[in-house]
DNA sequence: CGTCCTCGAGTTCC
DNA sequence: CTCGAGGACG
């Protein structure tokens, strides 16, 4: 249809209508599952509406459907902080495990009827979108659950994620939290293509969806044909909306915002009612037009699931039951060790090449000697393997009717692979050795690339084939050392482009900012990871000081037995190590000033044992706990008959209940708050 | 001394 | 993700 010829008037009429002529044809096909339009219909009208707007630029708005493609993709991949963190589900495996899943519920609940909201687990990628006053801002990646990837340009293409929302029905602010995922259909579809233009194909639907979303081009994204289903929300500020109170009614609700939500859900009650959903999902599992890898019950009342609350990473209130894992034979072409960071020798099953579970598994862990000799596998065996929560491939069992005679049994050597050194098992310990230390070049690299891991030191770039190349041309021994290299120096290398150099010299310059937890988790000492470095960094507030402490001294700090403590004396009593800590200051690495946080001896709290239960009227659990740890108090998270006091809010439990029993001092938040306040008046 | 829980370490594939 | 080890607690 021609433009031509249009006054802006009647072209701004007929833009509106074009666009919402295209809205609700979205609206049919993704959200209602009912298309009114043919493809062909669809796409003339898609192309009326861009010659309108090519004659007329001013009747351009960013939430045209013209525009999902095109938006810039400059902040593609920054990291985007989620407001409310992304959390994984627990997984549940047996119907033993479902029903415990239940009875817990009932029991922490006190109740004997409890609802649940079932649906499909689908296999896609965790997707958070963000609307302010109803326009999409924002869109990320689940990431690590704090902070995941901006991929708004490439979500924006994707017709099943509304641009706006009905402004009349859309609260000030929204995240949408729901699942990228590529339909069975185009998946098919899309690697027919791939293979008729002899390129690589994809695997499974999952990977081709999430190779989609990381085009730094959002029109290769838009060619993928990827949809969204939304499950739940982050962030929101209600506004004017009331907010629903039940997970069935907030996904009814989105589906009045446009959002696509599944059918494929049931509202049920007990551990029977959970098992026979998901008993019907497996048997329709094939003729879904999605790949599910299991289902999701929720408890369905809202203000239940806040009183159930969340254990560490996972809410309580919800579980994800998976399907079990697909399984393959494959033949053990042989048994490897390799050596890890702290010397720790482990045997890998080399495998023919299977595919299970949508990748080609080549190697499978078999831990130690132990779980090689429990399992009796053999070089030659014939062997089942799956990956273990759909990711870790892993020998489940030996089929011993397919031994051949020639099968030959592991044995751990004697020397290291790596550097001849000595591999020693001690006594009562599962895991074998390599003596070297950091002469033995596989933990001189393992140690490097520690240093430079996103949670230690964060350097990116700084990947296995680099280490390789640097310690093997002994360019670089310790961590101090890569802060003397040059962007000329690493360009020398095969295989290093001057721009990759340079962003490498770029990252490890930016490393140079760091935290004193993040350093002394980079240091690699035997068994500080990431939160003992944490503990350790707040405790001593400076390195000078951990350095200083003796054993006596590091006992006091959260967590640290005799074994840590002796761990980290012996580390800083190393000199080699002592020197490359200073070399690492001289080239630059700081990280701010902290005074050491009250120890234990010290603060007005000191010596007092807390525990806390139930929601408190205007703090966070975590808040509380900081405010009484900094004031040299212990949180604890059982009452016992050591505990001091139990801070009891809204809906507190069982642990009130004992506290009652041992006759444990109770205070609300305005009781804590009063002890609190006494004491920070004080220094 | 035993049990429960958390943390550390090693691991696969793309 | 899984196993093993260390630490806290009863």
């Amino acid at each position: 249809m021609p433009a031509a010829g249009k006054t802006p008037g009647s072209a701004a009429t007929r833009a509106r209508q074009l666009r919402e002529a295209i809205h609700a044809h979205d609206h049919r096909y993704y959200v209602l599952d009912a298309p009114t339009a043919s493809d062909a219909e669809y796409d003339a009208l898609m192309r009326e509406l861009i010659a309108l707007e090519h004659e007329f630029p001013a009747l351009l708005t960013p939430d045209s459907p013209t525009q999902r493609v095109g938006g810039t993709a400059s902040d593609t991949f920054m990291p985007v902080v989620h407001r409310v963190p992304m959390l994984s589900l627990n997984n549940a495996f047996t119907t033993e495990e479902v029903e415990a899943f239940d009875r817990r519920i009932r029991e922490t609940l006190e109740t004997d009827h409890v609802e649940y909201e079932v649906e499909p687990k689908f296999d896609g990628l965790a997707i958070g979108l963000t609307y302010e006053n109803g326009s999409f801002v924002v869109g990320a990646t689940r990431g690590d659950g704090e902070r995941g990837e901006n991929v708004t340009a490439n979500l924006r293409t994707i017709s099943a994620i509304p641009l706006a929302l009905p402004k009349a029905l859309a609260p000030p602010l929204l995240e949408v939290r729901g699942e990228v995922l590529m339909l069975k259909a185009d998946f098919e579809r899309l690697n027919a293509a791939q293979r008729a233009k002899d390129q690589r194909t994809f695997a499974n639907p999952r990977n081709a969806a999430a190779g989609g979303l990381r085009q730094l081009d959002p029109k290769i994204t838009a060619s993928r044909k990827l949809t969204f289903f939304a499950y739940g929300i982050g962030a929101v500020e209600w506004g004017k909306v009331k907010p629903p109170p039940t997970h069935g009614a907030l996904l009814a609700w989105l589906r009045t915002l446009h959002f696509p939500v599944t059918g494929e859900r049931a509202k049920v009650t007990g551990a029977d009612g959970l098992l026979r959903f998901y008993k019907t999902m497996g048997e329709r599992r094939e003729s879904l037009p999605f790949e599910i890898d299991g289902v999701v019950y929720k408890v369905d009342d809202l203000a239940l699931q806040r009183e159930l609350g969340f254990v560490s990473r996972a809410p309580r209130f919800a579980i994800a039951h998976k399907f079990p894992a697909q399984e393959a034979t494959t033949e053990v072409t042989g048994i490897d060790v390799n050596v890890g960071r702290t010397g720790a020798v482990t045997p890998i099953a080399r495998l023919a090449p299977v595919f299970v579970g949508g990748v080609t598994v080549t190697n499978a862990t078999l831990h130690n000697e132990d779980e090689v000799r429990r399992k009796d596998v053999r070089i030659g065996d014939t062997v089942v393997v799956r990956r273990a929560g759909d990711v870790i491939p892993e020998v489940v069992r030996v089929l011993l009717d397919k031994r051949p005679r020639d099968a030959r049994e592991f044995v751990m050597p004697a020397r290291c692979p790596e550097c001849g050194s000595a591999i020693v098992r001690l006594e009562g310990e599962a895991v074998a050795r390599c003596e070297g230390g950091l002469v033995c070049p596989a933990q001189r690299k393992q140690a490097l690339l520690h240093f430079a891991s996103r949670r230690a030191m964060d350097i990116e770039g700084l990947g296995e084939k680099l280490v390789d190349q640097l310690v093997d041309a002994k360019t670089v021994r310790t961590p101090a050392d890569l802060y003397n290299l040059s962007a000329e120096a690493l360009a020398q290398l095969p295989r290093m482009a001057d721009k990759s150099a340079a962003n490498v010299v770029a990252a490890i310059d930016a490393s140079r900012d760091t935290t004193l937890a993040r350093f002394v988790y980079a240091l690699g000492i035997r068994h500080v990871g990431e939160a003992t470095a944490k503990d350790l960094a707040l405790h001593f507030g400076d390195l000078d000081r951990l350095i200083a402490a003796d054993a006596d001294a590091l006992l006091e700090v959260n967590d640290v037995g005799p074994v840590l403590a002796q761990s980290i004396v012996r580390f800083f009593a190393e000199a080699h190590n002592r020197q490359v800590i200073d070399a690492l200051r001289n080239a630059g690495v700081h990280w701010p000033r902290r005074a050491p946080r009250a120890a234990k001896s010290a603060g007005r709290l000191a010596g007092r044992a807390f525990v806390l239960t139930g929601t408190l009227p205007s703090m966070t659990r975590d808040e509380a706990q900081a405010r009484i740890e900094a004031q040299g108090g212990k949180v604890a998270g059982s009452v016992s008959k050591k505990t001091d006091y139990v801070v009891a809010g809204a809906t507190a439990g069982s642990k009130l209940a004992r506290a009652q029993e041992l006759g444990v001092e109770i205070l609300d938040e305005s009781a804590l708050l009063k002890l609190l306040k006494e004491g920070e008046g004080q220094p």
